[in-house]
DNA sequence: TCGATACTTTCAAGATGATGACGGGAGCCG
DNA sequence: CGGCTCCCGTCATCATCTTGAAAGTATCGA
């Protein structure tokens, strides 16, 4: 979570508002400020003001759409300024959505969290629930047929991208990306090796075989 | 795979580790060399050195994308510089990532990886219905008439083909380009066994006589 | 019937995935 | 501080699956 404002007191509020719900949030007092960071990681979410010192956030969005490494960053403006222009404008830029200061804490969080769950389901607080398992991020609890399963928190994260993907054929470097992250250089093997332990600690409860693996393409998890 | 680099030793560390990788290395020890190597074919990815005799790297870099025949070309800069401005002005002028000296080897080739990955169009993922089979690129499934059918890499690419192109003959030769890609040199009669295999996995549904062989010419995917 | 063309079967080499083990690092506890 | 545990990424090895080619068989068309 990347949030680009100048305004100590806005940044103050969002920051609060968002640690609360969960979210790990980094800052940038401009748009310089922004890129120096996305530069090293790459955040989930982005939230910018429309009005920066120096570069306009709507030119600022447009540049990440520009590029390929940042083009699919969901991006939230915030903006003073109601005319519908401003709105056409920065839905145009590029953004998923806006808020109309003032806002309050309680829109913030849902507007990032339905952003979340239209580009990026597994960023979510949400209870999945599919083939027999239940996932709980809130908790950082699994549940198979009525028992807890014990998972370490890459076969965490691995379950939960897959539970919020079901079906799909993911290759190794995709997971890499999605599941370590984006500027994370590991072997494509150490995929194979989360996938053992992940299907280890499934197997407690029989639910190992949800997880196909597609031979010369990656891994998928089945529904049901 | 151009890499432009004037230190001696870097650009055989360089070398070195790209060859390992698999790729086709050109080198160049100026940005005036390197002009004139793009002058003639254009590489898939440029590695450039931001430091370099004459002519700044990032200068080259703009000129690069100035261009329309070089403007989608990967830039990757290595710099010794770890400065925040220079990482900026690097991703500013248009590089697609950067390397500090000094770097991996593993690093290297994963950086160019990603790269080029993100480069890389999307393959379409389009679900294709025809002749009573469906099948799902993004599943890696296919099913005909309610049951799922088992096929292997090869016969799967193979199955795309024909049915995104159904009612033509494709002659083993064509095939060969399309399914296995051009410059692959091998036997015309290999094409014969996987559209063997290809006829036996779709059996299980009754569906291999959707695959018609054309005495003389090659083979033709029928549409129902 | 004959020659050309296509179909099948078989096989060894090469890819690819699964698995068990290892060493290191982060964090925790005493 | 140590010592310990947990977790992670890597590697070497083993088991399997794919693949391309070869060779024998079947079929087609003239």
């Amino acid at each position: 979570m990347l949030v680009v404002e100048d305004e100590p007191a806005i940044r103050e509020l969002i920051a609060v508002n968002l640690r609360h719900a969960g979210y790990g949030v980094a800052f940038a007092r401009s748009a310089e400020e922004a890129e120096t960071i996305l530069n090293g990681a790459l955040p989930d979410l982005v939230v910018l003001d429309w009005m920066l010192p120096g570069q306009a956030g709507d030119a600022f969005a447009r540049k990440l759409r520009a590029q390929a490494r940042t083009r699919d960053l969901p991006i939230i403006f915030v903006t003073a300024r109601v005319e519908e222009r401003d709105k056409l404008a920065g839905l145009e830029s590029g953004a998923d959505d806006y808020l109309t200061k003032p806002f309050s804490p309680r829109e913030l969080t849902a507007r990032i969290k339905a952003v979340l769950r239209r580009r990026a389901p597994q960023l979510t607080d949400d209870v999945v629930r599919i083939g027999g398992l239940e996932l709980n991020p809130a908790t950082r609890r699994v549940i198979g047929e009525g028992k807890p399963l014990d998972l370490g928190p890459t076969e965490f994260r691995l379950l939960h991208f897959f539970m919020s993907h079901p079906e799909r054929v993911y290759s190794r470097t995709q997971l890499l990306d999605e599941v370590w992250g984006d500027h994370v250089f590991l072997e494509e093997r150490t995929v194979d090796v989360h996938i053992r332990r992940l299907r280890m600690a499934l197997s407690a409860t029989g639910h190992d075989d949800l997880i196909e693996t597609v031979r010369g393409t990656g891994y998928r998890f089945r529904r049901g």
